[in-house]
DNA sequence: CCGCTATATATCGAACTGATAGGTTTGTTG
DNA sequence: CAACAAACCTATCAGTTCGATATATAGCGG
């Protein structure tokens, strides 16, 4: 699923500027599968809108420039439907924290401390985020992906605190061994 | 972390060509936190080899391409230590499964099954993996990273087990609406 | 009044993907 | 045993996406 198609999800839940959709793309539901920056989302929008499967109302402020509000059409809601249909590409993830981990024999343990600490405060961040959002309004989609979202960030806080020792021990013992 | 400095660390561990080190991303350790195609591993390799961070020796072979064996040098070691003390980025994770999910509104309930259905054996065989790569030896970050495997991927299975019917309920109330 | 954050648009070089090309060896199966 | 598939190995390239940056204005706190 590439930046247009999700571009036009989340306009079928309600029109939005360029601005908003990178919005929720990095603080809403989206976040949580789903992010772009705006060197990607604009053109998108421009090609969406070339092709038919979106609309832009100029709204012209006063000396700032114009909010540009997109709004699916209902061709762009056809077309949406149809490439859910299409079959899933697998998930992509790349992560320096889990990349730090696995080369953690080559780092200073003191900034390895740091990073699971760090790591730690983010997953609550993250469960904090999803508490925000999970206040109000609630359809099936959004009911799971909250519970996926708190368990695998409770899961993650907790594997770190009881798991640490693996690779903060490995550390001593190396430095035990160094030492005879 | 990109591409040039995860060739690096893979190539800590010892020499490779750069098929070897694409399968180590797809099926290796490295394939839990990082992914990349030839087309920016064989670029990466060649600068690195320019900038003296990699040596490559070239076995001529019989009849077949010949094998270019990458092995990093003194100044590619310390180049690697290096990078691992910048600071971490975030992770970056893109889901077409949990979009789905989100959503499963617009999606035929027949078509959400097999996807979830799907899913579940996707991650019991990712589980496989993760019990093959433990046979044998194990740093404490790799002793790390396959528990974590192992949970995460533990979760996944019972969430959607325990948690689908959120999903197909919500389908077969709204069908019932339908109905009314 | 300075710096910061939020709103909003947009571009651009660099990085990266996904597909493709090209050729050999090894293993499997009808 | 021949045909076929899968693994091995290098490499390129168009198109997509990232990350940083530019440009403005409003509003708030120190």
């Amino acid at each position: 699923m590439d930046v247009r198609t999700v571009c036009l999800g989340i306009l079928s839940r309600g029109s939005a500027t360029g601005y908003e959709i990178q919005k929720a793309m990095k603080e809403g539901w989206p976040s949580l599968f789903f992010e772009a920056s705006y060197g990607s989302i604009y053109p998108a929008l421009a090609k969406l809108t070339d092709e038919g499967l979106v609309t832009c109302r100029e709204e012209t402020e006063v000396g700032r420039p114009d909010r540009k509000v997109y709004s699916i059409t209902p061709e762009g809601d056809q077309a949406f439907s149809q490439s859910l249909l299409k079959p899933l590409t697998p998930d992509r993830y790349r992560s320096d924290f889990l990349a730090m981990i696995y080369f953690s024999d080559s780092l200073p343990p003191a900034l390895l401390q740091k990073y699971l600490d760090d790591r730690i405060r983010e997953h609550q961040s993250e469960l904090q985020l999803i508490d925000e959002l999970s206040e109000g309004d609630q359809t099936p989609g959004e009911a799971f992906l909250m519970e996926w979202g708190r368990r695998i960030n409770q899961l993650c806080i907790e594997f770190i605190a009881d798991n640490r020792d693996v690779l903060e021990d490995g550390v001593v013992v190396q430095q035990a061994e160094a030492a005879e």
